[in-house]
DNA sequence: GTCTATAAGTGGATAGAC
DNA sequence: GTCTATCCACTTATAGAC
């Protein structure tokens, strides 16, 4: 008992951040199997000595991330809500209104290794029972937090939509993660990256919101 | 040369098909990396020695295997299409125009197992630029067929389309597949699964189809 | 807390008998 | 064509020194 005040608990949680960063960035690269405890350890400036002080398993580790991961993603998107709603006034609502949700979406994983982990932790959770539960509640929620915002922009704009705006964010939810991951897979920049999903999701808009009766 | 006429070629033919049979199952499962080829030879019936007679490697194995899907889900929908030209008539285009885009959809993979394996496929293509290369071919030929198989159905049911065919098209891949995953994420029996990116389609085709001036 | 060393096991792949 | 036997690289995980 050298520490009274948790210092080594600090440096402790440094240690896990490190290992869980270089975790992540292995496991988008090469995916789960093929990152060896090894080569995260490596990647983090530690041996694996420091990995297992730390956690049980690789497994363990993996959960861990994806618990992180989600509640980043679901964290930004209810800060924004919040955002949204506290001020009375709306950032410009132009030509394009549900601007604002794209760059939502952005927030989180929006470049070639975000996808691909975000893409590693979707087939795991398709396999194991335990992260799938773990995966549909933070898609739920993150879906939530995008119905909330469309419809506060609806409201706001006076515009009406052709289909529930729960459907709504489901459907640039989909279409976002469509164009980001043929993006990724037909090799385009980080900013081309971006400029594909925005324009996914213009189109989307364009055929959700009810024109105006010109 | 005791085989003049190719029986022994035949019998080989029959042994690579149970191998990628077997691999196929158990790339599914467990993924490309977890699947041991030892695991592959087992559940095919055979030894280790005939898989390295038929393959060079696992990899070459998985190659194969993704251009067989590829293949055989760009000929179900081939098929579909020149089934539906050659027939001056078409099945009853009643309430559900687009019912016929559904079936199509579900020609390929449409049980758990067949989603989990394009799922591995799909990961493997975002990392592998030549794998990913023929990925996006493969789905821009389907994305072609099927806007051909909803050109159609519009043209014979006089049904006219809020956005451009291709488009549509590809909104429907999409949201078939994100239905898909999310259902066997969801523990879905095949008949559920089924009626989920059923329901999905078709809550796509309302917002495309420009409601008639009733 | 982190290191080294090592145990115990599994993987892919090859050689040669049948 | 398929089998058995085997090699070797590499993995996870543990034990114990520092």
């Amino acid at each position: 008992m050298t520490d009274v005040l948790g210092a080594t608990t600090r440096r402790r949680e440094a240690t896990r951040q490190k290992l869980l960063d270089a975790a992540a960035q292995l496991f988008a690269e090469e995916g789960l199997d093929a990152a060896s405890v090894e080569a995260i350890c490596e990647r983090a400036g530690f041996t694996r000595g420091a990995f297992y002080s730390n956690f049980e398993t690789k497994d363990e580790l993996f959960l861990e991330l994806c618990g992180r991961v989600a509640r980043a993603r679901v964290a930004a998107v209810r800060g924004r809500v919040a955002a949204l709603e506290g001020d009375a006034q709306f950032p410009p609502l132009t030509a394009d209104p549900l601007a604002i949700v794209r760059q939502i979406l952005e927030v989180t994983a929006d470049d070639r290794l975000g996808i691909l982990l975000m893409s590693e932790i979707r087939i795991n959770a398709l396999r194991n029972p335990q992260l799938g539960a773990a995966y549909l509640a933070q898609d739920a929620e993150l879906s939530e937090g995008v119905t909330q915002i469309v419809t506060d922009v609806a409201q706001a704009a006076g515009l009406k939509f052709r289909i529930p705006p729960a459907e709504a964010a489901r459907l640039m939810l989909t279409v976002w993660e469509s164009e980001a991951t043929r993006g990724v897979m037909s090799g385009a920049e980080d900013a081309e990256l971006s400029r594909r999903t925005s324009e996914g999701l213009a189109r989307v808009a364009q055929l959700i919101i009810e024109p105006p009766l010109a």
